[in-house]
DNA sequence: ACTATATTGTACCGAATGGTAAATATTCCT
DNA sequence: AGGAATATTTACCATTCGGTACAATATAGT
């Protein structure tokens, strides 16, 4: 479950001379910003400090390396997503999710954007398994999402006429666009403007200012 | 300003066998699916029935075959967007866009999606002079729609807190979004949801039903 | 000190990449 | 009929791609 423990560390044999999960960051950083098929095993290997082979010993293949640094990636920076899920209402499970976005996305001290959005969106037939995978990751985040809304609605908290498949989609796109926006050069306080006007139509009880 | 005499025909010399719009049109479909960096020459020359020398001769090179293509695809699938800033009312603009943007990137005779979202996100920086045209066009749609919602506030279609440059953000990341979903699997009924969830909300005054 | 085990650096592999030289073929104009 | 001009085909170019063989090196246990 842990990121971790990559590979179970061997007792015996020459030590490992990099740091795992560091390389691993930086092998995350360089697919951020050059998606799959755009980051070259040299960029990955010049950006982890380590040579072509102890990057394969070490993680696999680029395809295995850029699914551990998307587990990285829903860790940490994209740490805000399934947590929002607990919020009390679905007003501010959302306002988490936008902000959070907000926030990730624009967020200086890493690549615009979003991974799980413009790491393979389209690419050739040999990068089609991790488009993939990372389709399968955005629907589940939608419908952890849809599965929570339905909730606020047997609560009460959505109107009884509300939709949560199509709330959920709504908010997904918005989401994903918000990826796009921050690619293009939106600055985090733009993308909360986004964030504003969504939450400012949300069809669910505000929280009570007690 | 048309985008038919690419090259300007000649009247001498051995005609040209195949038709460019028509490859162009071809080229597209393939930039469309694998994005300007998954699109290998011999894909697109598969797809448009000639070979590289007669791709180069024509058309220049693969990045100018890219931006021609791009061309193509604002005249044709994409020809709803601008023609909709002309519409009445804000209401009817961005339901005009927004329902285009439904059809289109989740038309089936097409691949799903938007060229001028996911052609060039996150690529190489050998593909950087394309993914700032990219990046340029977006924000020049983005630029025009806000000019017409400040049209649309000037005219009380719009209330006189709504900030334009803030609402054609956000429609621009809604239909950024759509793009996403379309490439993620949704129809263009899903689509529409969405397109009908952000018209439920939307602040500008509705199109009276004569 | 010796062996077993694992990582490191170098140097290499075949395949695919974008792009082109050169010869051949097809047209118009005189 | 004969150039002049353009398009097509084939074959090639250097570079880069993801991936690996192999020998040298560093540790733990005996």
């Amino acid at each position: 479950m842990s990121a971790t423990a990559v590979t179970p560390a061997p007792t015996v044999g020459r030590p490992r001379a990099f740091d795992m999960e560091k390389a691993l960051q930086k092998a995350l950083e360089v697919f951020w910003r050059k998606g799959y098929e755009g980051a070259s095993l040299p960029d990955l290997c010049e950006a982890m400090g380590i040579n072509k082979p102890s990057l394969y010993a070490a993680f696999g293949n680029k395809e295995q390396l850029f699914l551990k640094a998307i587990e990285l990636y829903e860790n940490r920076p994209c740490a805000f997503f399934y947590p929002a899920l607990e919020k009390q209402s679905s007003y501010e499970v959302v306002q988490h999710m936008l902000c959070g976005a907000a926030s990730a996305n624009a967020d200086p001290n890493n690549p615009p954007g979003c991974v799980i959005v413009q790491g393979a969106l389209a690419c050739s037939e040999s990068a089609a398994f991790v488009k993939e995978a990372l389709i399968i990751k955005r629907r589940a985040g939608e419908a952890a999402l849809c599965t929570r809304l339905q909730r606020a609605k047997d609560e009460g908290d959505l109107p009884a006429d509300a939709d949560p498949a199509a709330l959920a989609r709504y908010i997904g796109a918005v989401l994903q666009g918000m990826a796009i926006q921050a690619t293009s050069g939106a600055s985090c306080a733009e993308l909360k403007q986004v964030a504003e006007t969504v939450l400012s139509a949300w069809p669910g009880k505000r929280p009570e200012p007690c």
